[in-house]
DNA sequence: GAATCGACCAAAAAACGAATATAGTCGAGA
DNA sequence: TCTCGACTATATTCGTTTTTTGGTCGATTC
């Protein structure tokens, strides 16, 4: 299987570069040093090598999140580690990125199974957090499924695309204050 | 005045249902019931005209959240009815939700200042329920204007373009969920 | 003088048809 | 089995023409 990685590393680098739309199989044909027609002998469709690189891609994040939240210890770092990674991961893996953001691409049906999966995952990731957040004594929630939903929600103001401008170690503190808040509220205790 | 009025008025419905690049000049007159040439005496571009609009909006927007908030008593109140009142009018006032979300509308300089605008007195609001609240010993924090921005970052989430279908009562309960977090926090009180 | 609008203009947008590019197929050859 | 040149239907791009649009100007009316 060789052949195949080749065709997802050139693909992953092409899709990367110019976006599924603009690359065309013709071009990750030649950089696989390839022709064309054998592309199909290895993938179905321009679709599913598509498919196949977002898949890659999915399980870098997955892994790098995970083994990060496995180097914490309590369940607010872990939340931490959770946020941190994915953001930076999301910052450098471009094909997962365009297949969770990018409109264009929205009326593909496997970007849409791909999207439902990245949100299903990501609740599930946090549930399991705040679980043993409530296990050990340190979190009180009655909803986990809910609040689960209510962190990723606020988290996703995080990548809202901002119309104006705001500088970087803005969106640093704001990440500590949202976990601030998140952790101890503003109600005085 | 009450020719500039009916212009405000015809180019709000207009530009409501067809989007500020839609809508022409002439398509306004007509519904005015005057020629073309003559809005030029009232205003002096269609961007004038769509910044009438917008600021007539934010006028009614601004108004409607300032009443609900004043019917509150409790810091809690009325910062949920900030976020239900301005949610509730956005989704009516098409020509303000346009001008602060339509990624086509960007690139003009009043729509930035209109949204940099609309950012600050988010902030303003949210800050001065934060104060009261802190002033009457409800809250505690220690950083009013992080908090305010943090709280708005996550407000965002709620208005994040999901890709994936949401249903709607799962909003109202998100929303509650979120206060709910946003006042106690998750870690054991 | 203020308000109105038909005629006009430059530039932008839309429409159109031809040319080119693209994803995918097929069959011959190694 | 793997490779790829030749091929096809369709999509995209391109250049040109036509139409539309925002805005202006000057004559007319009140």
């Amino acid at each position: 299987m060789e052949k195949k990685e080749n065709i997802i590393e050139s693909a992953q680098k092409l899709f990367s570069r110019f976006g599924f739309l603009k690359t065309t199989v013709d071009e990750i044909a030649k950089a696989a040093r390839m022709g064309k027609a054998s592309i199909y002998h290895y993938f179905k469709s321009k679709e599913d090598i598509f498919r196949e690189v977002v898949e890659k891609e999915r399980q870098i994040l997955s892994g790098k999140t995970r083994e990060a939240i496995e180097r914490e210890n309590t369940p607010q770092d872990k939340i931490k580690a959770f946020i941190v990674t994915r953001m930076e991961c999301l910052s450098e893996l471009a094909n997962i990125y365009d297949a969770l953001k990018n409109e264009y691409l929205e009326h593909y049906a496997f970007i849409e199974k791909a999207r439902a999966a990245n949100f299903r995952e990501e609740i599930e990731t946090v549930k399991a957090i705040l679980q043993d957040g409530v296990n050990d004594g340190v979190f009180e929630i009655y909803d986990i499924e809910l609040t689960s939903f209510a962190i990723i929600t606020a988290l996703k103001g995080l990548e809202y695309p901002w119309t104006i401008e705001i500088p970087s170690h803005e969106i640093e503190k704001n990440i500590d204050k949202l976990l601030d808040i998140l952790f101890n509220g503003i109600v005085k205790r």
